[in-house]
DNA sequence: TATTGTTATACTCTATAACTATA
DNA sequence: TATAGTTATAGAGTATAACAATA
């Protein structure tokens, strides 16, 4: 079978980047968690106190889309939500959520690793400027999600 | 806003693979046609008289995910389903699908070649090594889709 | 007026299970 | 028994529009 696609640059991304997503899920499904949802967590993580939109905005997860998820989190008593100033809410976790974020995001970084190890170390610097140059030239990358 | 998400690979892939979907998508858009249906056409194109199993390996399309996208490229007259053995069915494109075909290709190979441009070309030899690297580690890779 | 969070909704992609009919 | 195609269905991700409350 002849693969007329094989030659094309963002097919190829594709086929890699769903590897990447399903050993990043099954990373994390043991502790409970979606990768959209360490994702959400890991940021929160790093930034404390954040917005609802600003974590979004990051993330590109639209504020509709954040909503129920930041919702799952609260419920399980990961993350919390203080109002800010009557319209934001700023997001934290707790000390479960830190805990549960911290073993997650082990295995994470473990799959993330093995990923990387495919790579001959040589051809990592190249590999790295490519990808950061096909984003950087993209309209997502300089475009605010939502509206 | 710290990003603890930007030092992994997967992540980055991710992103960068959206990227390429949304401009495929948005190339192939005005010729009527979905990321996924003309994928489908071009490898009819390339391997005129394949079975719908056969083309859906190759592109990772479950059987029962192929059936519908057959039929809304036969109900607009791009391919042909003819009975090879009684359960099997093979799949030509028409006069006009294959018009169709190479005006949508075209415009998705004059995307793909953008996003190319976008890696400096010193870069490129490592970039699909790694490429190539991370997906013949992967189980996909070395599994049948469907069952 | 612009922004925040929310709700409702819809579309795409992908996955599974069950069925038939054929090989 | 295994495979090909089909149908129905469900989950996840993502997108838009509209709304109330606030800045």
């Amino acid at each position: 079978m002849r693969d007329p696609l094989r030659h094309l640059t963002g097919y190829a991304l594709r086929r890699v980047s769903t590897v990447a997503m399903e050993g990043a899920a099954q990373a994390v499904a043991p502790h409970g968690l979606r990768v959209s949802e360490i994702s959400v967590m890991m940021v929160i993580d790093a930034n404390p106190g954040s917005t609802l939109s600003e974590i979004g905005r990051l993330l590109n997860i639209q504020r509709a889309n954040m909503t129920p998820l930041i919702a799952r989190l609260g419920e399980r008593g990961w993350v919390t939500r203080t109002p800010v100033d009557g319209r934001s809410i700023s997001l934290d976790l707790t000390t479960e959520g830190r805990k549960t974020t911290r073993r997650a995001a082990d295995a994470l970084e473990a799959f993330e690793d093995n990923l990387l190890a495919q790579i001959a170390p040589a051809d990592r610097p190249a590999f790295f400027r490519a990808i950061e140059a096909i984003w950087s030239a993209s309209p997502a990358a300089n475009t605010a999600p939502d509206k």
